[in-house]
DNA sequence: GGCTTATCCTGGGCGC
DNA sequence: TGCGCCCAGGATAAGC
């Protein structure tokens, strides 16, 4: 499941193999892939002889930078991938999207589960209006997250902290790994309220979601099944995790069976010791 | 307004 | 072997 790390993992990737490459070709093959504009026939040919000037990241959206001032975003949620391959190369099952480069390589979006969308933003129009997800965004965990701010989302909050910190309007690229784990190593309940949390847990939490995160960076993001980096190769955080997927096996630290609920409609993991 | 739940989608795992 | 059911989950709409 790509969240902020494997999103940051893919950009950097993308970054050093498709800046200054032409668009000769697109191809899609879902239309539910893509979602602006809604016209198939209208987003190859927007994309046509477009060059790749940048790529960055904004939560868990792609932003493709595109001369002209153009830009491509993609939002790979839960089964995306956007993998470079050399001409010819063998098509998956799960090609929704083919752009076809002028030096021969491919940017092939698969997706298994067509959740994953695509968005053309030509430069005369708004970002946020075209992908209004992006308005809502919350603040960027590595760099623009402070205690006090967290603090002050949370102050009164009645729901649990898991689904806080999947609140993207709060905090912009955690999912149900990273949430998990930085719950985990804060020593903190999932199922807490939010606003009950003091100032100490706050900072903590703070500090862990930016530990694990980072780490995750570092490995090149998580192993689950459906997530590849640009090059095609899987990463490595997953093997790592304290406590995600890890059901009724042995906490890393107390050795405790590690427990599972659903919160938010997800599946929860972590330890009943570990975590009051 | 705050919060929870359903929906979208498809492959894999499991039980029968 | 084949079938049916359940599970996974990010974002958003609908409902309470």
């Amino acid at each position: 499941m790509p969240e902020l790390p494997e999103v940051e993992t893919v950009a950097s990737g993308l970054r050093q193999m498709l800046v200054s490459e032409e668009v000769a070709s697109v191809e899609v093959f879902r239309k539910e892939s893509v979602a602006y504009p809604s016209q198939r026939a209208k987003f190859c040919r927007m994309l046509l002889g477009k060059v790749v000037i940048g790529v960055s990241r904004r939560g868990k959206y792609l932003i493709i930078e595109l001369s002209d001032d153009d830009q491509l975003v993609v939002h790979l949620r839960m089964s995306g991938r956007l993998l470079i391959k050399e001409k010819g190369a063998v098509q998956d099952r799960f090609l929704r999207v083919c752009i076809k480069l002028q030096s021969g390589k491919e940017l092939h979006f698969e997706d298994m589960r067509v959740f994953g969308r695509m968005w053309y933003v030509p430069s005369q129009a708004q970002l946020t209006d075209i992908v209004s997800g992006i308005s809502t965004l919350g603040v960027e965990p590595l760099t623009d997250l402070s205690h006090s701010y967290l603090k002050k989302r949370l102050a009164r909050k009645k729901q649990p902290i898991k689904n806080a910190l999947l609140d993207q309007r709060i905090i912009a690229g955690i999912g149900n790994i990273y949430a998990d784990e930085s719950l985990f190593l804060a020593g903190i309940y999932p199922l807490r309220e939010a606003g009950s949390l003091s100032a100490r847990e706050v900072k903590r939490l703070v500090e862990t979601v930016r530990e694990v995160l980072s780490s995750a960076i570092v490995l090149g993001g998580s192993t689950l099944r459906d997530y590849r980096k640009a090059d095609g190769i899987n990463g490595n955080y997953q093997g790592s995790a304290w406590v995600y997927g890890r059901f009724k096996m042995e906490c890393r630290i107390c050795s405790s069976s590690i427990d599972r609920v659903k919160l938010a409609g997800r599946s929860t993991h972590f330890c009943r010791s570990c975590q009051k």
